[in-house]
DNA sequence: AGGTGGACCCGAACGC
DNA sequence: TGCGTTCGGGTCCACC
């Protein structure tokens, strides 16, 4: 499950194979990719193109063109890109693209689930399309305690879910919003809002551990994630509450427990946790 | 307007 | 063994 992490590394391991070079050659055999626009259209405008720089918002990744439009890349659930000498790449049936690279590299895109979307923006229509999805990265500098009090403040909603809202934290997922709580020993179900300021400085300062550690440890492997170089990610060995129904807590011993909110699985220690 | 739940998709895991 | 059912996950959209 690709979040801010897993992309952050996708970036990091894809950008020197991509920057600078040429884009040759596109095959799109997925129409759902760039849905609504026809695949052919977005492979006819990359070929010829080139990779200026490759770039993380949220967990989008953005392939900052020289023409001065940018692919934006969502990879959702089980997206992911894996490069290779041309040619040399296994056959994948669910490989739903390929860019053929003027370095002799190339690049696959695959995607069991087919969630994932690639939408090719025209210049000046980046800021906007990102704006209206998303609010401020967690690991800028810039990202206060501050700033997530003001985003917080009002919000009714339990704090899992505000974690999970791209339009107010960039590139919080799943995992990373169950850990960054157990780290801050918040209750997913207490209301946003309602958090004091010293709760709103252990969740800042938590958020920001969780989605370090998980860049350090290049994301979490769980099924589907590698990195483009085929590796798996190592955070998955580090989880503290993600996935762990009924295993002891690594603070207190007490087993882990899991509810639902917001319609997703959730993970948290009922006594260092507690509501 | 903020919040919630279903749709999208399909392999894995589960139940009988 | 083999079949059918349920689950999950990020985002968008319809609805309250």
């Amino acid at each position: 499950m690709p979040e801010l992490p897993e992309v952050e590394t996708v970036r990091r391991r894809l950008a020197p194979v991509v920057e600078g070079a040429t884009i040759e050659r596109a095959e799109i055999v997925d129409a759902r990719l760039t849905r609504p626009v026809e695949p052919g259209i977005v492979a006819e405008r990359l070929v010829g193109d080139a990779v200026a720089h490759l770039e993380r918002r949220g967990k989008y990744l953005l392939w900052r063109l020289e023409s001065g439009r940018t692919l934006v890349v969502h990879l959702r659930m089980t997206g992911s890109f894996r490069h290779a000498v041309a040619g040399t790449l296994p056959d994948d049936a669910y490989r739903r693209a390929t860019l053929g690279l003027g370095t002799g590299a190339e690049v696959a895109y695959r995607d069991v689930r087919r969630f994932g979307t690639w939408e090719l923006l025209d210049e000046g229509h980046l800021r906007p399309y990102l704006g209206a999805r998303l609010g401020p990265e967690p690991l800028a500098p810039s990202f206060s305690a501050a700033r997530l009090g003001a985003l917080a403040a009002g919000r009714r909603a339990p704090v899992k879910s505000f974690l999970l809202d791209q339009r107010r934290i960039a590139g919080v997922g799943n995992i990373y919003a169950d850990e960054a709580l157990w780290r801050a020993r918040i209750h997913p179900l207490r209301p946003a809002g309602e958090l004091d300021a010293i709760e709103g400085a252990r969740l800042h300062r938590a958020i920001r551990a969780a989605l370090r550690r998980g860049v350090a440890l290049q994301g979490s492997t769980l099924r589907d994630y590698v990195t483009p170089d085929g590796d798996g990610g190592g955070m998955q060995d580090e989880f503290h509450v993600y996935g762990r129904l009924g295993e002891p807590c690594d603070r207190c011993g007490r087993p882990i427990e899991r509810i639902v909110v917001g319609g997703r699985g959730t993970w948290f220690c009922p006594r260092c946790q507690a509501l």
